[in-house]
RNA sequence: GGGGGUGUAGCUCAGCUGGUUAGAGCGUCUGCCUGUCACGCAGAAGGUCGAGGGUUCGAGCCCCUUCACUCCCGCCA
């Protein structure tokens, strides 16, 4: 019986010393001696050091095989000598010695080397060969974790009472969102099916189908541009719903699930504990400057207006008076910095178009800065109050008006973070983002419109939507942040139509809007639907977190480039005359 | 849609103020080498300097156009 192996290359321990193997595999790396050959044979399991000399006939074989090319070794297991042990490879202790050698594929000179680190490899050339690029340890290891986190997720899933669902890939384009990948349709001409965004509608109504618990490891495909922790086109998602929960069911169901997986994935780092602290939206805008906070970083964003109002310092003064706001934050033991260093970080405010960075430093004998001096002792010592500022300190301050400056308030909080290295190392800090506005008014057309979700149920429900101003309103609308990173966005959903025809009046839709965008939805909740709501995790994302890599792709085994083009099957392409005329599409 | 960066040997890059025949490391090929493990030593081949146009006595270098890749903003309910 034809046989490619009795052992992999990873295997072999000193244990097997005389024993008579088989290996395949790819030559990783040859180092050639003249009359004794060594031949480092690699598979998915590991590295095992073959070695042949010229009184075998095969050497000469051997000695030409190039690097990459796939090759069975049948062989002796030797030990190896005390000075020759190679303590850095797990099969260091023994070695292979080569008595027939197969040819199974020969590699072609490579047009790029695998034997590489990633950071000397451009992104095109590791896309455009990717399966050599794969091949390399570090790639593949990332793919291997990835492959186990998920199977991990699909336990912890089914362990806490879920079931698996497959939702439909084509599906109806969706209102709302972002772009559509478009699929013609060829029995209905004219007429085109969508790829999901997400299975938003699909888990709903397995809801009100009764199913009760779902998750789905579901792709979802969205028409938008890439960023580093975005892939383009497609991703996936850990897709969750549940019937009959409140938003803080939800957030006891996830969190213990989140928590494992990272203490299992990323063992040597500290882990929040559940329950993960849960910050308003507002609040996180104000203290972090964004909706994505990351809790390593120390420094808190403080309000200080009210101690500039009707202050001596005019510039902040008269802000506050054209509603405007101040902001401070603290940077403890930064008053000896050089002038210099000050000067940096006022750049980076004028380089963002910001003005400037005003600062106030204090030392035991004086507040420096040139805004010091337009404060009397009472606003000093309120600000001081508001911002825990003592000896040593410095607060540099934020000062302006709008979405714009509060985000530019969460950049300085970043950049003071990094700048002073207070970014807590090897850990992973979650939180909520709760409370998101339900509404939000169109800076340039002033209208009401959806903020988020429109399938979301605002808080306070119908009584809510007739009696409240709609800016005020919150949804049961939340996102998890870890690090920085939004890793989940979930809602309790509305499930009541009437709710629904109200939310979207507000927002300028009449009911006939509705029922043409939601007519499966609404017709499901007029027969019976639980309460129920869920949420998503971006597993492509959580991915990149545990093994620490910066780019999304690199936890993604085919990703597209930066212009949704597969380098290797050169997608997206054109097609053939027969097939657009079968999709009824013409090319303008 | 907008902004920044990059483009020189198969790969990763250097190339000064515009001036002789465009360099290095790795890889490839040839020769030597029986204990290496990023083996070593000697040698060789390998270039439309992304493409097109311009300025100049002279352009890898300056200018214009264009293409590709990459990062960011917009966008991502």
């Amino acid at each position: 019986m034809h046989q490619y192996r009795t052992h992999t290359c990873g295997q072999l321990r000193k244990e097997n010393a005389e024993e008579i193997v088989k290996l395949s595999g790819w030559v990783h790396r040859k180092r050639d001696h003249g009359n004794l050959l060594f031949v480092d044979l690699r598979d998915n399991y590991g590295i095992t050091q073959c070695v042949i000399d010229t009184e075998n006939t095969q050497f000469s074989v051997l000695e030409k095989v190039r690097p990459e090319s796939v090759i069975t070794i049948t062989g002796r297991v030797i030990l190896r000598d005390a000075a020759t042990i190679n303590s850095k490879m797990p099969t260091g202790e023994i070695e292979v010695s080569v008595e027939t050698v197969e040819i199974l594929s020969m590699a072609d000179v490579l047009p790029m080397q695998v034997v590489a680190e990633s950071d000397e490899l451009s992104e095109e050339q590791r896309l455009t060969y990717r399966f050599l690029d794969l091949r390399r340890e570090k790639p593949h290891a990332n793919i291997l974790t990835r492959n186990k986190f998920i199977q991990s997720i699909r336990r912890r899933m089914w362990d806490a009472g879920f079931s698996e669902f497959q939702t439909p890939i084509l599906t109806a384009s969706s209102p709302e969102g972002a772009r559509d990948f478009l699929v013609p349709s060829r029995l209905h001409k004219g007429k085109f099916y969508a790829l999901p965004q997400a299975p938003q509608q699909f888990k709903q109504l397995l809801m009100v189908s009764g199913f009760d618990r779902y998750f789905q490891v579901a792709p979802c495909f969205r028409d938008e541009d890439a960023r580093a922790d975005r892939s383009p086109g497609e991703f996936y998602q850990l897709d969750i719903e549940m019937s009959f929960v409140t938003q803080d069911e939800i957030f006891a169901t996830v969190e213990p699930v989140i928590q494992g997986l990272f203490e299992e994935f990323a063992p040597t780092s500290a882990v929040s504990k559940a329950p993960f602290i849960q910050i308003p939206f507002m609040e996180s805008m104000l203290t972090y400057g964004t909706d994505k906070p990351d809790l390593r970083n120390p420094l808190l964003i403080k309000d200080v207006s009210e101690v500039f109002k009707g202050s001596d310092f005019g510039i902040f003064a008269n802000m506050v008076e054209q509603g405007g706001f101040v902001r401070g934050i603290k940077t403890p033991g930064t008053a000896s910095r050089p002038r210099s260093w000050f000067d940096k970080m006022n750049a980076f405010a004028v380089e963002k178009e910001m003005g400037g960075l005003g600062y106030i430093t204090f030392t035991e004998t004086e507040n420096k800065g040139p805004i010091a001096k337009k404060l009397d002792e009472a606003r000093i010592n309120r600000l001081k109050e508001i911002t825990g500022a003592g000896v040593n300190d410095t607060i540099f301050f934020i000062c302006g008006k709008g979405d714009k400056v509060v985000k530019f308030a969460g950049q300085v909080r970043t950049l003071l973070g990094n700048e002073l290295d207070l970014i807590e190392k090897n850990a992973f800090r979650f939180c909520w983002i709760t409370d998101f506005p339900f509404y939000e008014q169109n800076e340039e057309t002033g209208a009401i419109e959806f903020s988020h979700n429109p399938f979301s149920m605002p808080q306070g429900e119908m009584d809510a939507l007739l009696n409240k101003n709609p800016l005020e309103i919150k949804a049961y609308q939340f996102d998890m942040v870890c690090n920085g990173y939004e890793i989940l966005s979930g809602a309790i959903r509305n499930h009541s139509p009437e709710i629904m025809y109200k939310a979207f009046e507000i927002a300028g839709y009449g009911p006939e809007v509705v029922e043409a965008k939601f007519a499966g939805m609404l017709s499901a909740f007029k027969f019976g639907a639980p309460p129920h709501g869920g949420c998503a995790f971006g597993i492509d994302r959580l991915v990149m977190l545990i093994t620490d890599e910066e780019y999304i792709r690199e936890v993604i085994a085919f990703p597209l480039n930066q212009q949704g083009e597969d380098l290797l099957m050169k997608a997206p392409t054109e097609v053939s005359e027969k097939q657009l005329r079968e999709a009824h599409i013409k090319i303008r």
